[in-house]
RNA sequence: GCGGAAGUGGCGAAAUUGGUAUACGCGCUGGAUUUAGGUUCCAGUGCCGCAAGGCGUGGGAGUUCGAGUCUCCCCUUCCGCACCA
């Protein structure tokens, strides 16, 4: 065979003979046991980044191991084509977004192609094409019918100088990244879908997805954040009712004071005739509407002058504004109990407003200040009431249940269950996305676009600017008849969230050339991903929305199982000196510049070998040298043991001591690779495994015939153990050790118990915990025998000088621990 | 602010169920091969110490015969937060 590694050479070789063969392309059949592999798809942003290079590797070495394992493995690919970043590079290059796209995707395939990822190119979708999104607008239209998906308005960043709208990374400091004016709160009227109909499923299917990480179900759990608590009312003084949301109805008798939302009709009313409060509140629909903004800032507040009264004591309290409360969880009201909710206490502290202490820590040593909060104050555990009448002395969810009932028995309240996860907004006022399918009708109202008149396709032939989307201002597309009455109507101009696209591309890829149904029979049988990668970035958002989305289709009898998601591995970043790899800190590593120097192969058996998947990947450029070098050295290996001609076959009963430790330590591997793979999913690991193996290989004699049939074993083994990480050269290798057709459809290879068995094993022996010696003993040797073994060692006895042993411990296969003073 | 994760040699990391800390790789040192550079091969490489030995997993306490691993407190770094994908 050929002496040097030419990793050009046999790379292109082994992708023709792919090709040739259509090893990726897979078709749905019944009598083979399937495996859904899928990454998450690639933003077409220009080229491929060493992120991508990550995921996808970290996908393909699970396909074809699964392959390698018997299964009918689906890995298809495709483009998540829609969004903001082709809107910005139009502006900047003056080019319409589909066409940066399109040359984009065209550029991104080849460099995917060219890492030889096993992918079935055949079912290739791009979101962005009416062919796909159509499904999505005629999936909407169902959910416009079934009441899922409704019109409310909300709040937006609006830019009053540009005229638009801005996503919230585009707010900096308060104000727009383009023109630096401040940014303020605008209500628009918008499409929402009700995932809150789903909040309770989507919960409790969490503690069924074992195959997730803990840490992605628990930022799921919060993010729905459910709570218990009780909706009760204020009676205001002309009659009305302030509805307040609380999850301590135990703390009522401590509420001061009551604080409601800017935005809240009270606090409008109440600024009708005061100038200071219209401006204050004014003041407060300035600056972004993003959370994290919402929770760092001041917090602010007014007095409204209204009152209301106490529901239990009929005391009069008064009703302030506060900038914290936000209008679109509960009610945007909330009752105050400065006593016992940090941020309560902080604001009443600040406006003098009134603190009662109404809960008190069992056990004397704690006493309550109102100068100073402390952390106890708000406990539910190792709590009493205190100051509140009937209530005193009861644990919180006595005085919980106690004061509900009395609410509930007074019309005045019930118990509910409440929702942090809010309604998915899915307009955006963007051009570059999907367009929701709806027709607007003086006549008729809100009319969905039939399925004949699908797909609304976006136009293309654009002069996109920027400022607004150019759909915006074109009759041609927007000026329409009603699908009802025939009558002169308008198209909606927003378009779709690109979530939308990417919460059900799963599934169509199972079908992507189905030109009359949105999914099909093949969906049921691939359905759900057994494996999905992707960055744990997407942990919430787009993986709450797909599952939601799952559910959706479902329930329309699209597909039969609950959960899209069998096994979810969310891979780490990819850091370089420390910090996360982008364009702005100028730290990118091109993976081309890689590929073009060492071959796909080395590219991924670095990325795979670094750091364990789901970790951050600190960059390294000498790494990279390792990882070639490693297989160089495994081709010379493969070279030397076939210069010397044919190996013998192997009998493994007349082997040496020496050989039958190199056979051990092969099928140890085998072992411990195939565990590394499926069930924990560390691969480096795995890799160092691999080349430790090879290391003791390196010193087999392969003049010696019957050392030759023990490499020729092992070195077959690690052909195949190594083909789902460097698929090129193992390509090449396993058909130089005289392999069939591709190494990726032989079987994994199989672990022979009986050249695990070991006649020996060494034993460490401590004293008091401390190493002092290390012992050969019998396998079979009995813990009398293991013990006398320890002691009787010269080193252990120097160390037992002048004390008493008091206790032996052993552990067998392990240690002896010798406990002596 | 809320939520999540992580701190182990000079560096990336390993130690899977409480049981030999630092596997594997990088780097470095010395040697061999080579006209030289590169490549390749061999040996060494946590710290202190001549050695015996002692110390050592962000810091501090605790449980245990035994703690990188479990418990409590503290410090540091990174990530997400609903119109970025």
């Amino acid at each position: 065979m050929e002496q040097q590694y030419d990793p050009g050479r046999l790379e292109t070789a082994a992708q023709q003979y792919w090709q040739d063969n259509g090893s990726f392309a897979v078709r749905a059949d019944d009598r083979r046991e399937k495996f859904y592999c899928l990454s998450m798809l690639p933003y077409p942003s220009g080229k491929l980044h060493m992120g991508h290079v990550r995921n996808y590797t970290i996908g393909d070495v699970i396909a074809r191991y699964q392959r390698m394992l018997g299964k009918n493995v689906l890995q298809p690919m495709g483009w998540d084509a829609f969004g903001m970043p082709a809107e910005n590079a139009a502006i900047q290059n003056n080019v319409p977004p589909a066409a940066w796209t399109a040359d984009n995707i065209h550029e991104m395939r080849a460099q995917l192609q060219r890492l030889g990822f096993a992918y079935d190119w055949d079912r290739e979708i791009a979101t962005c094409h009416p062919e796909y999104y159509r499904w999505e607008q005629w999936f909407f239209t169902r959910l416009f019918e079934t009441g899922l998906a409704y019109k409310k308005t909300a709040e937006v960043n609006w830019c009053e100088t540009d005229q638009t709208v801005l996503a919230n990374e585009q707010v900096v400091d308060g104000c727009c990244w383009r023109c630096d004016n401040p940014v303020e709160r605008r209500e628009i009227s918008q499409w929402f879908i009700r995932i809150t109909a789903y909040a309770q499923e989507l919960l409790d299917g969490l503690d069924r997805l074992d195959g997730w990480p803990e840490q992605v179900r628990t930022m799921q759990r919060n993010w729905i954040g459910r709570s218990e608590g009780v909706n009760l009312r204020f009676a205001l003084e002309d009659g009305a009712d302030l509805e307040v949301y609380t999850t301590r109805p135990d703390t009522l008798m401590g509420a001061t004071y009551v604080a409601v939302a800017p935005k809240h009709p009270l606090a409008l009313q109440a600024a009708a005739n005061q100038p200071e409060l219209a401006a204050f509140i004014e003041e407060q629909s300035r600056g972004g509407v993003a959370e994290a903004d919402m929770a760092t800032m001041e917090k602010l507040g007014m007095p409204t002058g209204l009152y209301a009264m106490h529901p239990i004591t009929g005391d009069q309290v008064p009703i302030w504004v506060a900038n914290f409360v936000l209008m679109s969880y509960g009610s945007g009201a909330v009752m105050s109990v400065p006593g016992h909710d940090q941020r309560d206490f902080e604001f009443a502290s600040k406006y003098q407003l009134p603190i009662v202490q109404v809960i008190d820590k069992t056990g004397d040593e704690f006493s309550y200040d109102t100068g100073a909060w402390q952390d106890w104050y708000a406990d539910k555990d190792g709590v009493v009431t205190i100051n509140s009448g009937q209530f005193d002395g009861l644990d919180f969810q006595g005085a919980f249940d106690a004061i509900a009932d009395r609410l509930e028995a007074d019309r005045k309240g019930e118990r509910t269950i409440n929702f942090r996860l809010r309604d998915w907004g899915v307009s955006r006022q963007r051009y570059w996305g999907a367009p929701i399918p709806i027709i607007y009708c003086d006549g008729c109202g809100a009319v969905p676009v039939p399925k004949e008149d699908l797909p609304v396709v976006l136009p293309t032939d654009v002069q996109f600017e920027g400022i607004g989307s150019p759909i915006k201002n074109m009759p041609e597309f927007y000026e329409t008849t009603c699908p009802s009455c025939g009558g002169a109507a308008t198209r909606e101009t927003d378009t779709f969230d690109t979530f939308m696209e990417s919460s059900w591309y799963y599934a169509r890829y199972c079908c992507a050339r189905d030109s009359e149904h949105m999914l099909n029979d093949e969906a049921d049988y691939w359905a759900p991903v057994d494996q999905y990668i992707g960055g744990i970035e997407h942990a919430i958002l787009h993986l709450l929305y797909a599952r939601f989305y799952h559910k959706l289709l479902r329930d329309e009898g699209l597909v039969n199982s609950d959960e899209p998601f069998t096994r979810l591995l969310t891979q780490g970043m990819v850091l370089k000196d420390g910090a996360k790899m982008s364009k702005s800190k100028g730290n990118t590593v091109d993976p081309q510049s890689l590929i073009d120097r060492y071959g796909a192969d080395t590219v991924r058996l670095f990325s795979m070998f670094a750091a364990p998947p789901d970790q951050s990947l600190e960059w390294s450029d000498s790494g990279v040298e390792g990882a070639n070098r490693f297989l160089k050295r495994l081709w010379r290996l493969v070279a030397g043991h076939l210069d010397a001609g044919p190996a013998p076959a192997l009998e493994a009963n007349a082997l040496d001591d020496e050989l039958r430790a190199v056979r051990r330590k092969t099928h140890e591997t085998i072992a411990k690779v195939s565990d590394d793979f499926g069930r924990r999913q560390t691969f480096n690991t795995a890799i160092a495994a691999i080349m430790e193996l090879c290391n003791e290989l390196g010193k087999v004699d392969p003049a010696e015939p019957v050392a030759r049939a023990v490499l020729d074993e092992a070195l077959r083994a690690v052909v195949l153990m190594l083909g789902p990480i460097v698929p090129h050269t193992c390509h090449a290798l396993w058909r130089e050790l005289g392999g069939e057709g591709d190494v990726m459809d032989a079987r994994w290879p199989a672990v022979d118990e009986s050249a695990l068995v070991r006649d020996s094993i060494e034993m460490v022996v401590q004293v008091n915990g401390k190493v002092r010696a290390r012992m050969a003993v019998a396998a079979n040797a009995d813990k009398a025998a293991v013990e006398a073994a320890a002691l009787a060692q010269d080193n252990v006895q120097r160390f037992l000088e002048g004390v008493a042993v008091r206790k032996v411990i052993v552990v067998p296969g392990k240690l002896v621990n010798i406990v002596a003073n």
